[in-house]
DNA sequence: CATGAATGAGTGTTCATTCAT
DNA sequence: GATGAATGAACACTCATTCAT
C-alpha cells in the first residue's frame, strides 16, 4: 500500500469490475495457460505489495517475465486480471483445509472453531484481504460483488442460529439473520483490526473473547436434556 | 464514487496526509477566510460526489468559485483539504446534539441510547463516512490517525463496561476492553453495511438487534437489587 | 544556487533587461526611499542565495518586509530590481577602497596590487560574482551590457600596457589591447575558478602565480636605465 | 538564447545531472535506438537554439517526430538527456581530427597549434560551448562535473610545462601547475569572449596573440643547445 | 500607498492501451 | 502469439502580475 508520502499517479481507464462474466476464454495451449497462470501470480504479488491503485500493469508483466503488449492477449484490463486474482485465492482459501470443524454437538465448540478458523484464515491472507478492502472502497461493482458473496455466509450462520433457538439452545429474542450479519460482522471487523491495522492481540485472545461474546449474545446454554 | 464503467484518471503527487499540524496558518483578512471556508465545502461536496481519488482539484476550485491556482493559496494539496475537511465535519458531528443521553441508570436503555445515536450520526454523515472508509484504506498514514481516534471511543465505552462488571451488572466472563472494542466494532459495521453498503435494515431494527446482541453479550440484568 | 536535486518551476513574464535607462523615477518620500533601499537588499540577499531563477518576488518582499503587492510600486519585474542590485553592488565595490595602488614606479609591484585587488574584491563579492556569471549566460541583454563595462576595464589596463611599451619597458612584440584583454581574462578565471568554482589555492599563490605570468607575458624588465 | 525580451515559462522538476552513471540501458530493438538518436539529436538543436531553461521538452519531442510521451521511453528528464547531448557532442569533439599536432620539437609551435586547435574546435561548437556555460552556472552537480573533465586537461599541460622546465626550455619561475591553469583559463576565456560573447577578433589574431603571450609567460627559449 | 488574495497561462509527467514488426 | 515502442489524454502545480479593498 503506498505511504502517504509518495508521489505517484494513477490512470483508470479501463471497463472496471464486471458483474460476472470470465468475459474471456481460457488459452488453448498449454503454454497460454502457463503464461496466464504467471500472470495472475505476478498480479497477486504486486496488487498485494503494492496495492490496486499503485500497481502498474508494466510491473505485473515484468513480474510475470512478459512483454507489456502480452498483457492484452490474456485480459483487458487492470480490473479484469485483479478479478482474475481473485477468483485464484479464493479458490486456494477455500481447498484444502476446510477441515470439518472438529467439536462434536458442543455449539460453543463449534463457534470457537469457526471463529479461529476465520481467523487464521485472515491472518494467512492478510495482504489479500487488505487488498480486497481497498478495492471495496475504491469500486462500486466490486463492492456489491463482494457483498453478494458476504450473504452467503452470513445466510449459512443464520441457518445454525436458527437450528440452535429451534432446539432451544440459543436465545430467541434475537433475530437470526441479523444476529448472524451483525455477529459475523464483529468477527470479520476484529480480523480487519488485527491483521490490517496492526492491532496487537494474540490470536487466542481474540478466539477467547469473541466466541465468549458470541456465545453469550446467544445465550447460548447447555441443550436443554 | 465513480461507477467503475466509467473512464477517469487519477493524479496523486503531494505530501499525504501527515500525522498532524494544521500546517499553515488561517487567512488574515475576511476575504480570505470566507474563501477558505468555500473551499473546505466545495471539497467536502466534491470529495462525497466523486471520492477522495477521483476528485479533481480543479473541480473543488470550481465549486467554489476561484480559479485553480488559488487553491494553493490555502492548501498544498489535496490530503490537505482533505484533513481541513474532515477536521470541519468532525466538529459538526459534535456540535450540536450531544445531549445528554436520556435513560436515567437503565444501562440497556443508555446502550440502545448510544446506538440509536451512533447509526442517526453515521446516517446524517453517510457520504462523509464512506469517503473516510475509502480514504483509510488508500493511505496509510490517514489510516494510522483514524485507528489511533478510534481509541478514545473505544477507551470509553471499555469504561462503561468496567463499570457495569463492578456494579455486578454485566458478566465478568469478558475483558471490558476487547469486549468494547469488538463490540463497538460489530456496530461500526453494521452501520457501514447499512449506510455505505446499502442493507435495507430500518434503523430501528437494527437498534434493537444491535441492543439485544450487546446486552446479551454482557449478560446484563437488572441490577442486583 | 539550486542544488539540482530540487524540484521547482521557474517563471518569466517580464520584460528582461532592457539596454539602458532606470525606466522609473525614484520614490519622491523618504519611507519610499527606505522601503525601495530594504528592497534592493533584499533582493540580494535572495539572488545571492538562490540564484536569479530560484529567486522568487515572493521571497524577496518578504526578506524587505513587505506585501507582495507593494513590489509593483518599486519596481516592474525582477529583472529590474536586479538591474538595481547590480548598480547597487557595484556602487559598494568601488566606493571605499580604491586605495590608490601603493608600489610606486615599480611595474611589476603594481600589477602584482592590481591583481591581488582584484581578487580580493573578488572573494569580498563572491555570491555576487557568481550570480552575475549565471545571469550572464542566461539573458543576452545582460551578457551585452556586462561586456560593454567589462571594455572600460580592458581598455584602462591596455593603456598601462602601452604605457610600458612606449617606455621600453614591456615588450612591443604582443598588441597591447588583446594582451590587455586575454591576461585580464586569465586572472578574471582565475578568480572565478578559486571563488565560484572552489579550487583551492591560496590568495598568496594566486597572486603569485598570476603576476609572474603577467610580468613574463610582458617581458617586463627594469626600466632602461 | 532567449532574447530577454520574450516571454516565457521555464520548468524544472526532475533529478538534475547526477554525478555518473548512464542510468538506463538502451533500447534493445534498431528502432528504439534510432528513435534515442533521433531524440538526442533534437534536443542538441532546441537546446543550443533555446538554451537549456528555454528548452521545452515538447519541442524536442515534436523535433524528433515522436509524442511527448514517449520521451520517457528513453530519458526521465531533461537534464537526463542533456547529459545524452553532451556525451554525444564530446564524442563527436574527439573523433575525427585529433591530428596528431605537427610542429616537431618547436615548443612554440606546439603551443601554437594547440591554440589554434582548441580555438578552432570551440568555433565549431560555439552554440554547444555556450549551452555547457549556461548549464554549468545553473547547476550544481554539472559544475562539479565540467570542473573534474577539465582538471585532466590542465594536468595534461601541466606535464608538458614541467618537461620543458626540466630541459631548461621554460623558465622555472612559475609552478607548472597553476601557469597550465592559468594560462589554458585565458585561452579558454579568450574562447568564450570570442565566440560566446561575439568580440570581433580573427582566430589568426588570436592565435598569435595568445601564443605570444603564453610562451613569453612560460619565458621559451629555444633549447639550450 | 500598502495589502494580500486572485488569477491563469504554461509544461512536466504518468501509464493504460494500441499497434507495427 | 509475442514484443516493446509509441501514443495521448489528463492534471497538478508554480508564481509573476494584477487589482479590489
Amino acid at each position: 500500500m503506498s505511504s502517504s508520502a509518495e508521489s505517484t499517479t494513477r490512470h483508470r481507464r479501463s471497463a472496471g469490475f464486471s458483474g460476472e462474466a470470465p468475459s474471456r476464454e481460457l488459452p488453448t495451449t498449454p503454454r497460454g495457460l502457463r503464461t496466464r497462470a504467471n500472470l495472475i501470480d505476478a498480479a497477486r504479488v504486486v496488487f498485494e505489495r503494492d496495492g490496486f491503485l499503485d500497481a502498474r500493469l508494466v510491473d505485473i508483466t515484468t513480474e510475470a517475465g512478459i512483454s507489456a503488449g502480452s498483457f492484452y492477449t490474456y485480459f483487458d484490463s487492470k480490473e479484469e486480471i485483479f478479478s482474475a486474482v481473485q477468483a485464484e485465492v479464493e479458490k486456494e482459501m477455500l481447498h484444502p483445509d476446510v477441515r470439518a470443524v472438529t467439536g462434536g454437538d458442543d455449539p460453543v465448540a463449534l463457534i470457537r472453531e469457526a471463529n479461529r478458523a476465520y481467523l487464521e484464515s485472515y491472518q494467512r491472507y492478510a495482504p489479500f484481504m487488505r487488498l480486497m478492502e481497498q478495492v471495496a472502497n475504491i469500486d462500486d461493482n466490486f463492492r456489491d460483488l463482494r457483498r453478494k458473496r458476504g450473504e452467503a455466509f452470513v445466510e449459512r450462520n443464520a441457518k445454525s442460529i436458527k437450528q440452535l433457538q429451534d432446539q432451544g439452545i440459543a436465545t430467541k429474542d434475537v433475530d437470526p439473520v441479523l444476529a448472524s450479519f451483525f455477529l459475523s460482522g464483529m468477527v470479520a471487523r476484529a480480523a480487519y483490526s488485527r491483521f490490517v491495522l496492526g492491532e496487537d492481540w494474540t490470536i487466542e485472545e481474540m478466539v477467547d473473547s469473541l466466541t465468549q461474546l458470541w456465545a453469550n449474545a446467544l445465550k447460548i446454554s447447555a441443550p436443554s436434556t
